[in-house]
DNA sequence: TCCAGATCTTGACTCAGTCCAGAATCTGAC
DNA sequence: GTCAGATTCTGGACTGAGTCAAGATCTGGA
């Protein structure tokens, strides 16, 4: 392995991942990065704070910009639960999943029962060029069930919005 | 079968669908629902367009609050595409699935090649109460592939917006 | 070091959707 | 047929998430 060949040299490194996706490096796209990695399905407001503690300050453009081109380049993943802001994640390329409280919203990592890459083979893709399979478990996380645990089964399910 | 059992007299009739929901009949709500039932993944604007056409005049607040109805009703289904306003549909409870352009937006169904209730069982559900399973795919139509086609595959893949 | 081009900042702006409140209308149980 | 309560209308303000545009600043290759 030369000196040169930087593909490898610091797999956990940040600046060297982005030269490697030629991308520049810049202390905004180093401390989005660096948020997405610290806290997992952080939403892009989530970003600019975390961002904001650790660089001092940066745009919420800047923010939205650094997002969409490490996403472009697959180093992070966007997740987009319906009526919720999107969330940014750095776990790619492992095809995992989400389940999302209807109570709270949280959002955990699920793996799928079906295998490793569940569902992408549709039973007629229609002449589609499918590259993703994105499943969301919608359901209520154990403290949502707890408070509205009223012994009986019952079919309404009351929303919390 | 007595002559009061609404329950399955008129499987196909909105009216007794709603009646058999506990909810009133109006005019605006059934518009709305042939709007949906006529139109596949109609968005909320689209639907005020054919209720419109349909019954002369009706309120941007009267469809949303017939979509809200109906939709907690679960007499039809609202999915939310990435980067674009909520569409409804009237296929419910088949647990079928969407296929999503990359490129033009468009929206498609689609069957899950695994089955009827593909990956409704997590591997591990955490504790949560599951209780839908969403699955999105991404691609790109075949319009939009013919649009790129540049004969080589290249990683790149531009974004319309 | 220099500089073209990439990136960031700033602030206005869009879009979809919600919320509000009073008045008018409609629905369905009786 | 009556009437209480549900629904709709008008129309405007408002929100949240994200985008746009123009000018300032920074990055990295030469
Ligand atoms: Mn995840
Ligand atoms: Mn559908
Ligand atoms: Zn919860
Ligand atoms: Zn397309």
């Amino acid at each position: 392995m030369s000196a040169h060949d930087t593909s490898h040299q610091h797999p956990h490194d940040p600046a060297a991942l982005l030269r490697d996706h030629g991308v520049q490096v810049t202390a905004q796209r180093l401390a989005v990065m660096r948020a997405v990695s610290a806290q997992p399905h952080v939403s892009a407001d989530g970003v600019v704070e975390m961002a904001r503690a650790e660089i001092g300050a940066i745009s919420r453009q800047a923010v939205y910009d650094s997002l969409g081109v490490l996403v472009d380049k697959g180093l992070i993943r966007r997740i987009q639960p319906v009526g919720s802001p999107a969330r940014f994640e750095d776990r790619v390329g492992d095809n995992h999943h989400h389940l999302v409280c209807r109570g709270c919203g949280s959002v955990v990592d699920i793996d799928c029962a079906v295998g490793a890459m569940p569902c992408l083979t549709a039973a007629d893709d229609l002449g589609y060029e499918i590259d993703e399979a994105e499943v969301v478990y919608w359901g209520r996380c154990p403290e949502c069930r707890a408070l509205t645990t009223t012994t009986t089964t019952e079919s309404t399910l009351e929303r919390s919005h």
